[in-house]
DNA sequence: GTAAAAAGTAGTAATGATTACTACTTTCGA
DNA sequence: TCGAAAGTAGTAATCATTACTACTTTTTAC
């Protein structure tokens, strides 16, 4: 397997283990359970190349983080305004095709954010 | 008016103007032609609070910049991997409705980016 | 119209997420 | 088994963005 180390997989398996959008202090933090002395600048650089073989999906929502999505199945992120929430909303992909112009653009992966105000946070 | 100043209406004017989904530095280059003096940070200011209020958007794609669109409609952004275009793409909003579970959350505004290849790159 | 309060600005300094760098370690094909 | 290639830890540097301060403009109340 190319790109091999036991930091890149640690990685791979905090991010797939977990349900949230964890930014990569998140991730840093869940890995240094198992590997206690990695680095954070590893973490980066193992997540941006994940990123770029599209093995995990990168999402900004505008909070000044960057945060990972395990998920690669198309889905929408709900993000609460209020509480800064990232939740995932299932998406009818049948009824997405057709939706757009594409116009020679070769689609490969997408991130859509939807901003809002969350249950908790709309009933105040 | 409320939050009147000449420099915000500059910065809205410049954003309008434009058909581009340009970054806070590039908006500063264009409201410099009008108001030669203006302050780097009074565009920072500006733009946050024209998100706020809702009359402008904000994109980001992942490139480490934060994107403004004076373009409320809905539409998607198709991000170009090769050379970073940031190309708009018409939705059929009907199509759009019944797409998604929202499950008590309130929507108010979404950004959807498409990865991939734009036209040029792609034909290498 | 005018004066004080409120809000906005220019310019600069500070912040902090992310990236770059270097010496060292691990991986992996021959 | 060995050496090149690739990865890592730890630290320093980068730079988009935010915070701060003294000053100016706008708004409100009389």
């Amino acid at each position: 397997m190319a790109n091999y180390s036991k930091q890149r997989e640690a990685i791979l398996n905090d991010l797939r283990s977990r349900c949230d959008h964890p930014t990569a202090a998140q991730v840093y933090e869940g890995v240094k359970k198992v590997i206690p002395n990695i680095s954070l600048g590893t973490v980066y650089r193992n997540l941006a190349s994940l990123v770029e073989s599209g093995e995990i999906l990168s999402v900004t929502v505008g909070d000044g983080y960057e945060h990972f999505d395990g998920d690669k199945s198309f889905h929408l992120h709900l993000h609460c305004k209020e509480c800064g929430a990232i939740i995932d909303s299932r998406v009818n992909e049948e009824k997405l095709k057709g939706l757009a112009e594409f116009d020679g653009f070769k689609p490969e992966t997408s991130v859509c954010v939807v901003y809002g105000l969350c249950k908790n946070c709309s009933k105040q």
